[in-house]
DNA sequence: GATCTATGTTTGGTATAACAAACATTTTAT
DNA sequence: ATAAAATGTTTGTTATACCAAACATAGATC
């Protein structure tokens, strides 16, 4: 493997994450489409495919219709999973609005690599998993976050809700 | 405020970073210093600190020390900030090794703005301040993460213990 | 089927960021 | 005080990634 097959840029990742969308809903990615969602004009866009073809990651003849190859596709598949998981975590779990998650993932995606969304991915899950947390308690962290003052006069009731509704999911 | 003002790339951020570390620790930034902890040649150093000079972030005379502006040292504790929130949501909460989670960190400071860290810093503190969590609840995330099957036996166990917990820290 | 329009490519130029190696300056040691 | 060593700078080249505008091709319309 080739050091231009196993480094790809923020930028090319980006560019295979897009076509792999246009794939998703037009079976094939054209360049005015793939320059309007990278927001640059054409002709930037045939010097970027010619470097992805050239690392194998996909089909490109000029003036054809793009595709990504298996390999491509594979890394495409990898960069939106951690955009997902990223998006997920920052709007239902940090709790931030969609918009700014989304730009958040957006660059945060380039930045973590696998070990680190797989462990983030379990933590999700824990939250969700643990009786201990779950759906509610990540509600809960509205009120922390946003009050100056956190009141821990609520903790008890909580805490004994808590611990009823695992009783009650139990049998 | 110009827009060489406003938009830093990453590498001017690590620079900043850096030179703020350096300073912290010998008073002043050299050139080989940085070229060292930056992995790269000294030559490729003095383009950086002109371009980090155009922008008011550090006082450069050739051949002399190098320290922060106000304005570049304000940047520089920003960027620190992001760094030291990440390592530690990395490591102390999804429990990566610390050299992933520093891996990581490194990336992902450049990643995020300042609301998503913020929020961040706000959910740590939720997790270690939530009478339902705290740092045993981020413990037995371990054994969730590490096992192929959760095993939901020691669950009632766990939950009588956190409310026992409480209950003590309560009088 | 020729023409027009949309789409894709090429070319020349800009900016960032690095290296290598020659060169300049400063500091250290003799 | 001078020579040597360490440190800092400059120059020319490379690679990425973009734009603007000229150019080429393909598809749609008449």
């Amino acid at each position: 493997m080739t050091k231009s097959d196993s480094s790809l840029s923020e930028n090319l990742e980006d560019y295979l994450e897009i076509i792999l969308s246009l794939e998703k809903t037009n079976k094939v990615a054209r360049v005015k489409d793939i320059a309007e969602k990278m927001g640059v004009l054409r002709g930037s866009v045939t010097g970027a495919l010619k470097s992805l073809a050239d690392k194998g990651l996909i089909n490109y003849e000029p003036y054809s219709y793009i595709t990504l190859t298996r390999k491509g596709s594979l890394i495409a598949r990898e960069i939106t999973r951690k955009h997902a998981v990223l998006k997920d975590f920052l709007h239902n779990v940090l709790l931030l609005d969609p918009e700014r998650a989304e730009q958040n993932a957006c660059r945060m995606e380039h930045a973590m690599d696998k070990a680190a969304i797989d462990r983030l991915v379990q933590f999700i899950e824990y939250i969700h998993n643990c009786p201990r947390t779950g759906d509610d308690w990540i509600q809960a962290f509205v009120n922390y976050y946003s009050k100056k003052e956190y009141s821990m006069i609520k903790c008890t009731q909580c805490l004994d809700d808590c611990v009823a509704r695992y009783q009650k999911n139990k049998r």
